[in-house]
DNA sequence: GTCTATAATTCGATAGAC
DNA sequence: GTCTATCGAATTATAGAC
């Protein structure tokens, strides 16, 4: 056996072209959801072959997956007041949310496709349920996922609202008046005694 | 010109076929959304040709929009208290959730579809607007809208978590605690004064 | 009213030249 | 690594016999 050298920090060759197919993916995924979206139109955006994105990843499913692995970039919230809590943290997510599509493609593909769902609950079961966990007054097992689920399903249906159906009233809502509506919510979800 | 008599209570002729291509079609929308969900296999399921289903609606969005024509049912009010009112619309979504998958279709068809985005819009603006509009403090033009808005993304969230996307966490949650947890938000989206 | 047959596209995926 | 060419399957929609 030949001894494996330490692998490098960036083993493929053309990432280049992975990543112009990424984003290209990711804005058609947005636009048109997962059975719209071809791997033609995601190609010709990228200005390159549709074998070539066969190649890289696989299949269709293999090419959402890797498009779709997204960070939500949680801010930290030791330290702030309850009060303060709901408000970073509605904040935050409109934030992400108008800062970089993929979040809409998510939504989108996970409203028609099971694997895009399992996408969008594993994202925010893992990167919410930690921070139900750090503020919540409860400590029996599944709670802190619960609560999790309250602040995602405030979250999403505010997104599907604004970004995805564009109701024209959620849409054209200020941010500052979506902040002070939706942020004593989420506070309530997380920091609440149990109803 | 010959005198038309009054409009008779039934018009079409075979209204049994077209209800069991309607009922087809809101199973077959709602298990797999608007691309996915075929005129062949809709024809299918109503143990029917699938050029029937094109004579009586046209084309494909004519089976939708027709299939989509929905009524939220909503209960009456009136006379409740704020602390009732939260309550009775919570559980009544839920009821209505539940006991017909067609808006869980509607959700599914309006993420990937913009006919389909306007039919959510137009059943939660006409039907959940009133309302707002007969409970809440404000008087300006558009406030009662901006309200079942609110109202609406609460609502649509958490469809989507429990019935559409299925987070374990949201999926498991007894209806009494959802009714708990959510029924505060909608009275305080509907009756509070403006943030 | 109902069905057969098929037109006209479009898509994901593959094979292979260079 | 990149592209051409194409297969096989599936779709909506139409034309027309009965």
């Amino acid at each position: 056996m030949s001894p494996t050298p330490p692998v490098p920090p960036v083993p493929r060759r053309s990432d280049a072209t992975r990543a112009a197919i990424l984003a290209a993916a990711r804005d058609r995924f947005a636009a048109d959801g997962y059975e719209r979206a071809t791997i033609r139109a995601i190609a010709k955006d990228a200005s390159i072959d549709p074998s070539m994105v066969m190649r890289y990843f696989g299949n269709k499913e293999g090419l959402f997956a890797a498009a779709a692995d997204f960070d939500l970039r949680m801010p930290d919230v030791s330290g702030l007041s309850h009060r303060e809590l709901g408000i970073a943290l509605v904040t935050h997510f409109l934030d992400r949310w108008e800062g970089d599509e993929t979040l809409t493609a998510l939504l989108r593909v996970g409203v028609t496709n099971p694997a895009g769902a399992e996408r969008v609950q594993a994202i925010f079961q893992e990167q919410v349920a930690p921070i139900a966990a750090a503020v919540c007054p409860d400590t029996a097992p599944g709670r802190a996922a619960a609560r999790a689920a309250l602040v995602a399903s405030q979250i999403l249906g505010v997104a599907m609202s604004r970004y995805v159906l564009r109701f024209p009233p959620a849409a054209a809502m200020p941010r500052e008046e979506v902040v002070a509506w939706l942020a004593p919510t989420v506070q309530r979800y997380l920091t609440a005694e149990r109803p």
